[in-house]
DNA sequence: ATGACTGGTGTGACCAGA
């Protein structure tokens, strides 16, 4: 089973790249993250012409998830963080679907920071850190994929100088990430590869794509029932070289089938 | 230290992203 990530800064306004995406990788389940569309605007019919069901948290103007299937219809369990009041910023969805518990996140970037911004990234955080311990006690397999605004180490951004007082990794941002992976978390992508140079993201300024000057921000964490049925992952890195693109590129997980 | 791009909103001298 393939399961995906994808940041699409805007469902809508790269609907053509996320299709072109998903008839030409067909991943039976798929995260988003930034839809930046309300709930009304969600292209479902074309999602579903491209073969998949979905569960979805829009917004106006900013965030916005989704759960895609196309091995059974995901069941919502929750659109928000507990703790968290029902018109929240939608950054969190999880649902059961293909056999695991998938849960979709965008993690706030906290920039500029110090100030507001990075306080709410923390405070998420740790709302985030204590729903990952309450789903690790279920002891079912869980996928914790999406955009977590986190560069965990400095094998994971192309010149880690410039971005020591960025919000992204600021030591409490990193550590934060490590309290997260020593619950029992596998950081997918990073196990498979330990010393290879993985990006994700590539802003959209000064050709940072052209020149492979990227971050890995967004990330597979296994909860242990499932690291033994990873077999592949990768970054679909092509999809980031497309016109009208986001300036995420999609990642990419395989899994076993449960014996 | 700043700005470069981009989407969404709305037509801003906008905001926010990472």
């Amino acid at each position: 089973m393939r399961i995906a990530t994808y940041n699409v800064n805007g469902v809508n306004g790269h609907l053509p790249v996320l299709l072109r995406w998903l008839r030409e990788t067909a991943p039976d389940i798929v995260c988003l993250q930034e839809l930046k569309a309300p709930q009304e605007k969600f292209p479902l019919t074309a999602i579903q012409e491209a073969g998949y069901q979905a569960v979805w948290h829009g917004q106006k103007s900013w965030n916005g998830v989704a759960i895609l299937s196309k091995v059974g219809e995901p069941q919502e369990i929750r659109r928000v963080l507990p703790g968290e009041e029902e018109d929240a910023p939608s950054r969190y969805i999880e649902a059961r679907v293909g056999g695991l518990l998938v849960g979709c996140l965008y993690l706030p970037n906290g920039n500029p920071a110090p100030g507001p911004k990075l306080d709410y990234k923390l405070d998420w955080f740790r709302r985030f850190q204590d729903h990952a311990q309450t789903l690790l006690a279920q002891e079912e397999p869980v996928v914790l994929a999406g955009d977590y605004n986190v560069i965990p180490t400095e094998m994971d951004v192309y010149r880690p100088e410039s971005w020591t007082a960025d919000a992204l990794f600021l030591p409490e941002v990193r550590e934060a990430y490590r309290q997260l992976l020593a619950q029992g978390w596998t950081d997918a992508l990073r196990t498979l590869y330990p010393n290879e140079k993985i990006y994700t993201f590539y802003d959209y300024f000064r050709n940072a794509f052209g020149r492979n000057a990227g971050l890995r921000i967004d990330h597979f964490l296994l909860s242990p029932a499932l690291r033994n049925r990873l077999k592949a992952g990768g970054v679909d890195r092509q999809v980031r070289g497309w016109e009208k693109t986001s300036d995420h590129a999609p990642v990419w997980i395989e899994l076993e089938n449960p014996a």
